[in-house]
DNA sequence: CCTCACTGAGTACGCTGTACGAAGTAACTG
DNA sequence: CAGTTACTTCGTACAGCGTACTCAGTGAGG
């Protein structure tokens, strides 16, 4: 499947629901429903059972409405899943940490691995233009408090956020997938690559690509072992921030 | 919309495909179309159109059959995209670079780069357990031996690489959907930014969100100006390569 | 009380992946 | 040679999707 695209629709449309502002009407029957019990309804069919079940139906149907009653509160589905996201956004704790730029960024990394983990939806969703609703900006505010002053430009500390978040996407999600595949085939990394070494011996693995085979196993078996998969997400961070400490002592 | 996972299909079935093992019949009329001929269109398809549009009916239609027919070839949807991706990766360069190993990481994420401009269809494919066709582990093996004989262990081997192509897909990613999404809305993100400054004034933006305000601004003018897009990405790949560097000076 | 903005929701359209089964084709067997 | 049988193509069908359209019912303002 394709990713879901956030954003998809009017962005003044967009903003407006972010924000709550929405002109009350006076006429007319009271509404339902509210944009809360929504998005709160999707999070918890989301958080469940992935964002590809969390359909217009399926979401009214927990509501105990018509499939078109949502049409009344929420644009269309792009942009309930702009709400989604930016109400997810807005429950991080953003913590204050004493310390350095270091320790600043490695709690922003920390949250936002939590936060994948536990709605581990958000990795399918493409944030292009992300949504900004009050709980974007803060995550954006807080992570630039993480590396201002400390000798970089704008433009510099914007990608020196994006790669600390662009690490934690990639290695949340490779972590997660492994998981939910092994969940759902019922077969571990090592099980599977067991299972395929003859046929892959036959094919001339080991004698082909002698590196891919031997580092393969190696952290298949690593990966299948009672392992704390943090260990690769410290190891990975370490590098990235490493990166930045090293641009900074340039300076 | 969600990812398009990949290998969701059996994995036998998915790798005699990969590596084009099938116990060709003897009996009856002879095939009408290959496996590669359905593969081309396919690709043919995402370039152009990304991949929602790549439909099993759609794909039918270009090669002029009826939709089932191409499940004679291919066990379904899943299965079509690996094949898909390990074409891709089959038509790499993989150059050999002369130099040490950061120069080779470099050549690495430059081609990977390419291929993600080319096939932005890519980035949103999932790949937790990659399909292990000739593609995939001829491009698994040259990105290992970048990083072989280093003075890395083989777990860490595979997460620098697995750190280089996290950069260069999240770096690529925010790239090409900036740009699609400004095509096919025609706003730029200047204009975007502008058209609701008013708005997130009213807000109180620039007083909540003094730093996100003033660096998203700068940010926005950066990318739209007539602006070599290949900065940011150097400027990320040199803090990662730097990172990976401060782990061997440190043995 | 009437008006009319507003809400709720049934129906329908075009799209998706793919299971099933019927019909046609061509090579092997008797 | 005919008969069998493996194999191909593909029309039909099903369950699901997002959402446009339409219309009946509601309830506050004039």
């Amino acid at each position: 499947m394709v990713q879901e695209y956030s954003g998809s629709g009017d962005p003044a449309k967009s903003l407006e629901l972010l924000w709550g502002i929405q002109a009350k009407p006076t006429r007319g029957p009271k509404p339902a429903l509210t944009v809360g019990r929504i998005v709160t309804a999707a999070l918890r069919i989301a958080d469940a059972e992935g964002l590809a079940a969390m359909s217009i139906r399926r979401v009214a149907d927990e509501l105990g409405v018509g499939a078109m009653t949502l049409y009344r509160y929420v644009p269309g589905k792009g942009e309930l899943i702009d709400v989604m996201l930016d109400t997810v956004y807005r429950e991080l704790p953003l913590r204050e940490v004493d310390g350095d730029w270091r320790a600043k960024l490695d709690e922003v990394a920390r949250e936002s691995r939590e936060m994948y983990l536990k709605h581990p939806w958000l990795l399918q969703v493409a944030v292009s233009r992300p949504p900004l609703g009050p709980g974007v900006m803060a995550k954006y505010e807080y992570e630039l408090s993480a590396v201002e002053g400390i000798g970089l430009t704008d433009v510099e500390m914007d990608a020196a956020v994006a790669l600390v978040n662009g690490y934690v996407h990639g290695a949340v999600r490779s972590a997660v997938e492994a998981a939910q595949v092994i969940r759902s085939s019922g077969i571990t990394d090592k099980e599977w690559w067991e299972a395929h070494e003859p046929l892959l011996d036959k094919i001339g693995d080991t004698k082909k690509f002698p590196l891919a085979s031997r580092v393969g196993t190696t952290v298949g078996q690593e990966f299948d072992a009672p392992y704390d998969s943090s260990h690769a997400f410290e190891f990975g961070l370490a590098r990235v921030l490493d990166g930045i400490a090293a641009l900074l002592k340039d300076r």
